[in-house]
DNA sequence: ATACGTTCCGTACCATGGTACGGAGTCAAG
DNA sequence: CTTGACTCCGTACCATGGTACGGAACGTAT
């Protein structure tokens, strides 16, 4: 299924303009053309699927780079080792967001409960 | 508790350039200077550890910003939406983030198992 | 009273992740 | 065979949230 940067970028939801950012930043490649306009394959939108999902895990543009070199490389121990430190960063991130969404709900129970008088804002977050 | 503005950036674990950018953003007030250096008190710090639990909540400058002038405001139906908003917003972006942390799992989950050959990684993000 | 550490202030610069612009070339339908 | 949509490419610009620089004025301990 050869197509065009249009489809591609359609494919993975974003703007033409993100794909060539990242072919620039070496993320995604530039094929050679061949009739006038360069062409992509399933390949294409596959990488390009993984860097937004890799995104929302919070890897950089620069750690999905290194992940994509690692795809289809030997060395799994450094792989692996990204892998784990992102998700202790995850869990921590989680419990964090957590604790904030917590705060949030008091601060709409307090609305909820206590009618009137000032908005205790800052005082729902702990402080 | 009068303080300088090293101190209540010590206070608030972050840098002095980073009170200063509040300021100029308008997030936090620059008192008037009274003999030399302004001074700052326990308020302050208040309000900017307030300012970093709510970045962790996943609030921009801006809408800390509305956050801080609706505190002590009679707004609250203003406050509650905003405080609602943003726990939905961190519902969804705590399932993704766990959606994330199971698909990592399951590469590491591959790195043990499947001794060698290329790493899977594009592969465990479902793709 | 002199030296060292802070503060003050404006302005410039930074990283990340894009988004926009403009002119030239190309492709496909009518 | 022209019109409109799309591509290509370089370069410039954007938002967010800071961080750095540099000179002048302070303030505090010795």
């Amino acid at each position: 299924m050869r197509m065009t940067i249009g489809k591609l970028a359609a494919a993975g939801n974003v703007g033409v303009e993100t794909i060539r950012y990242y072919q620039r930043r070496g993320i995604l490649d530039t094929p050679r053309r061949s009739e006038g306009a360069r062409r992509y394959g399933n390949e294409d939108v596959r990488r390009l699927l993984f860097i937004r999902q890799a995104q929302t895990a919070g890897f950089t543009l620069e750690e999905i780079k290194e992940l994509l070199d690692l795809d289809s490389g030997q060395d799994r121990e450094r792989a692996r080792n990204l892998a784990r430190n992102r998700i202790d960063a995850l869990d921590a991130r989680i419990a964090e967001l957590q604790r904030a969404r917590e705060a949030l709900q008091r601060l709409v129970g307090e609305f909820a409960t206590d009618k009137s008088g000032p908005c205790p804002i800052l005082a729902s977050f702990d402080l």
